[in-house]
RNA sequence: GCGGGUGUAGCUCAACGGUAGAGCUCCAGCCUUCCAAGCUGGCUGUACGGGUUCGAUUCCCGUCACCCGCUCCA
């Protein structure tokens, strides 16, 4: 890579995207929707690239692992055994000052529990034989002493309320306020203001049926994996499939962030990539190792460098309490280090739970071993949106290239103007089989019929095979420029020695380098160079 | 979600309380024997809604979107 550690802005990037046609913003005549996404006509084929990568490697290179396709809406019940729903749908609220969010049913235990709220009660409690009473004056001079350490907030409020200082008065209105409306509780860290209870369920709510009502109420799934288990026993029952094996997913979810960032990494509608492999309780860790090491293979063989991968290691007391180990595969976006994809030993949690909901029995039955046990799962959940982003982001280069052909493209140093006999150009180094176009097939003149209907000839029987491209528009430089910057990684020009001997030259996207070859040895070099063969 | 900023053509940028312009891109034609050449012509725009005004792209308000910081991200 060169010395510039982010070569590519986000801003470039999406300019291209837009303008070449990889993604728009969703709904853009109606002023655009946010955190939503519409892949083009090129980012649908890499999109379509970077799933059947993952199928290929996944599922159909593997004996040990079958495909699913769930449907996005399922039984709400699915949610409460995952935990979706119950920890996550309460309203919450959230300090304005200190900006922690709360359960607003679980505030008021919290508030018990708070250093500050305790040493303040303690402080201002004036107790007599038969009664315990708050003491204005006293709470005032906590405050004074302790206030701006212990509860920041607190103090920052009444300042406000009390025109620039902290007032008894003030006071004496906030603690009336509390006793009325328990929604006006100040914040158990630091005693600042609690925003109005908010709904804060990330996941979008739907209704099943003409009738809105709570009996009719369904979610868009906030993740593929549960698909999977809801699905393992009928897999177990139908699939001829022996622990250790797998359940491969691709598809849709849905999470209502509360703010999508970075173009299209964080958005709320997403295409996820799942496997839950099923392994024999006692073998997780060395199943979840083996993963992480499959997976990373993966990301380089889709042109991913080792350089700008990392895998984020989970400390134990970052790990959800049921899961054994997490490691995240990071790419280093322009934005920073971020995960495409997490690999998490999650134990029996998932299939033990869709029992105690569901009443059905997961056990299997392991023939080999002779007993009986409800198989441990590792969950490699990667993000194809995400994929897309870091592809893009690694591609996309600024280069100089010499003017006359004949010569390696340099690295542009940017903000600078390209040598002499150099010019600038764009170009998407994405791997080949990412490519949204494999080969793109020009003839070298448009006004000469027989290069056209030659180049035509030459077009039709590789579209059949791969996504392939003809254009007869403009000099044959601005239509190879025009290929690099979508990322084709071969053109084929028809020339008049092609009329001759039935021999084209392939020019080579990241070289500029052309060879000649017979249009019959056509498909043979392109499927090699595609890792085919 | 909070604070700040920004919205003019596909892109980069002009202009103006009274007909919105350039370069590049794109499209068509001519030309062109391998890396954004040239000539001719063409398409496309004031984010959306409301207000003030004789008249609003311009001033005001709201909404939406984007950017930055904070927050959030099971």
């Amino acid at each position: 890579m060169n010395a510039n550690d982010f070569p590519v802005t986000l801003d470039a990037l999406s300019a291209l995207c837009k303008r070449r046609g990889f993604i728009f913003q969703s709904s853009e005549i109606y002023g655009g929707i946010n955190g939503f996404w519409d892949y083009g006509p090129l980012g649908a084929e890499l999109k379509r690239n970077i799933r059947e990568a993952w199928w290929k490697a996944m599922v159909r290179e593997r004996e040990d692992v079958v495909g699913l396709d769930a449907a996005i809406i399922m039984h709400p019940r699915v949610w409460e055994a995952s935990g979706h729903v119950g920890g996550f749908s309460d309203p919450m609220q959230s300090c304005r000052r200190c900006r922690k969010m709360f359960r607003a049913d679980q505030v008021a235990d919290q508030l018990r529990e708070s250093a500050w709220l305790s040493s303040w009660t303690n402080a201002a409690a004036s107790a007599t034989q038969t009664d315990v009473k708050w003491d204005i004056e006293k709470a005032f001079r906590w405050l004074e002493r302790k206030g701006s350490t212990e509860a920041p907030g607190l103090v920052a409020r009444l300042a406000e309320a009390g025109g620039g200082r902290p007032t008894a008065e003030a006071l004496k209105t906030l603690l009336e306020s509390w006793n009325r409306s328990p929604e006006t509780r100040p914040c158990p860290a630091c005693g600042g203001e609690l925003t109005p209870p908010r709904d804060f369920n990330l996941m979008f709510r739907t209704f099943i049926g003409a009738l809105e009502d709570s009996s009719s109420q369904a979610y868009l799934r906030p993740e593929t994996a549960q698909g999977i288990f809801a699905n393992y026993l009928n897999v177990l029952d139908t699939g001829r499939v022996k622990v250790p094996f797998g359940i491969a997913q691709i598809g849709k979810a849905f999470r209502n962030e509360i703010n999508p960032r970075n173009y299209t990494f964080r958005s709320r509608e997403f295409e996820q990539m799942e496997l839950e492999f099923f392994v024999r309780p006692g073998s997780d860790a060395e199943w979840h190792a083996y993963w992480v090491e499959e997976r990373l293979k993966w990301y380089r063989s889709i042109g991913l460098p080792e350089g700008r991968l990392s895998r984020y290691v989970y400390a134990p007391n970052e790990l959800a309490h049921y899961a054994s180990a997490c490691t995240d595969v990071m790419y280093r976006f322009p934005f920073g280090d971020q995960e495409l994809e997490g690999i998490a030993a999650r134990g029996d949690f998932d299939l033990r739970r869709h029992q105690e909901f569901s009443g059905k029995s997961m056990e299997y039955f392991d023939a080999e071993k002779n007993e009986r046990y409800i198989p441990h799962v590792i969950e490699p959940s990667a993000g194809v949106d995400r994929i897309a982003l870091a592809a893009l982001c690694e591609a996309y280069r600024e280069e100089w290239v010499p003017k006359e052909g004949g010569g390696e493209p340099k690295t542009a140093e940017p903000g600078r103007p390209p040598p002499a006999g150099y010019e600038p150009r764009t170009v998407l180094r994405l791997a080949p089989v990412l490519a949204p176009i494999k080969v793109a097939v020009f003839p070298l003149l448009k006004n000469r019929p027989e290069l056209v209907e030659k180049s035509r000839a030459v077009y039709q029987p590789l579209r059949r095979r791969w996504s392939a491209f003809w254009d007869q528009t403009g000099a044959i430089g601005r239509r190879y420029r025009r290929q690099d910057e979508i990322g084709t990684p071969w053109c084929l020009t028809i020339d008049f020695q092609t009329l001759e001997d039935d021999t084209v030259t392939l020019r080579d996207r990241d070289t500029l380098r052309q060879e000649r070859l017979p249009i019959a040895a056509l498909g043979e070099r392109i499927a090699a160079g595609l890792g085919e063969v």
